[in-house]
DNA sequence: TTATTTACTGAACACTGTTTAGTAATCTTG
DNA sequence: CAAGATTACTAAACAGTGTTCAGTAAATAA
């Protein structure tokens, strides 16, 4: 029996433990489909050890939903030596586009899932620190274009917000099949990664003329 | 044949009560929350009988899917007797994001929920007519905007598409909570309404802008 | 040495989607 | 009319879920 083995080897940060295996399950097989016992039995414990590390299983979900903007917001520092606004701008709709593509899961778990309501009351300012960071990363960007002529006139909070939008629209429509399924049956486009690309650089030039 | 249409008048009938209490029970509760054992319950039938009408939940999920968009593309129709094709795609993103807004459910179940892969593969043709229908009077419009000198150089689908994006990533942000969240703790802005529609107004002059 | 705390688990509870074997009632046919 | 076939339906079971809790063995403290 695993139980027994597990018993010989020392312990060292279970909690990490968990963390590592449920983000491996959730990644690989998705959050719904990944039970606790699932993620117990990956690291050789029982299922009811996770409840003494964690609340519940959405508790696990947030650790994770917490370090997924972590990565997000790594990925942003980068692009911090990109020296001109505009183009640091475009790099940041790749990135994002890049990484909800590369991280399906995790993209879902940060902006796609309504958070339920007790957790966004409780830990409004502690889940979403991260969130807010990659945020005021765009709100200064979108703010330095404009110093250099860009969008002129536009309100950059407004903005930034249309921005946003446009970008996760397109993750989001990308990684649930929506795009995928109207690229098939309305246009001749080869493939998914070049209607994404073509879509997003329609935006960009869109804003381009803004100049 | 007259009995025979009788009963299967009998059939349609059980299997539209199905889905009424379905759908009332999806957009109280949401989709996960709902068991096939609660649908049964709410028309005193087993839950074995819905299995009789409908290979499984999701083929409940998709029925509505079908007629949340026949709902939508309703609504866009009432909007075809706004001659300016610009006038009628501004009315037309508000009345994709009120649809989500006021149908959040319903809207989750369209175009935000990623698509179980069989289904997809299947129905692909079938569950998507009206969504496609949708897409089509979006494209239409673009195009007849462009000959008024909207959008010059652009290529229809991938303006489209953009579009799309933006208006899909509005709702999909405002919906999730995420949106009220930024405002919160980012923006001076009074509600989350006015952040939508300042979001939105802001997206609709950058198209304007084009002429 | 004894008492207490810690770390952990097996089993149970109340659910879930789905399948199947079986039952009554109705319809068809000899 | 009687017997067989078809229909409409369901109770019960299966294998799974998240979560709780009583209990246990080992480590630590008194």
């Amino acid at each position: 029996m695993g139980i027994e083995d597990r018993k010989q080897r020392h312990k060292d940060d279970l909690k990490e433990t968990i963390l590592r295996a449920a983000k491996e399950l959730f990644l690989e097989k998705g959050y719904e489909a990944t039970s606790m016992r699932n993620i117990a039995e990956k690291i050789e414990y029982s299922a009811a050890t996770i409840y003494l590390h964690f609340k519940d299983k959405n508790e696990v979900f947030y650790a994770l939903h917490k370090e997924g903007f972590r990565m997000l917001v790594t990925e942003f520092r980068t692009l911090e030596n990109v020296s001109d606004p505009f183009e640091r701008l475009k790099a940041m709709g790749h990135v994002y586009v890049n990484f909800a593509v590369e991280n399906p899961d995790f993209y879902q778990l940060m902006f796609v899932m309504a958070q339920p309501l007790e957790v966004l009351k409780l830990d409004l300012t502690l889940c979403w620190d991260e969130g807010d960071d990659a945020f005021r990363v765009l709100l200064e960007t979108v703010i330095e274009c404009q110093k250099l002529g860009y969008f002129k006139g536009f309100e950059p909070n407004g903005f930034s917000f249309m921005v946003w939008s446009t970008v996760h629209g397109l993750a989001s429509l990308r990684t649930s099949g929506h795009l995928d399924h109207v690229r098939q049956v309305k246009t001749q486009m080869a493939d998914i990664n070049v209607v994404t690309k073509h879509t997003m650089d329609t935006f960009m030039s869109m804003m381009e003329q803004l100049k």
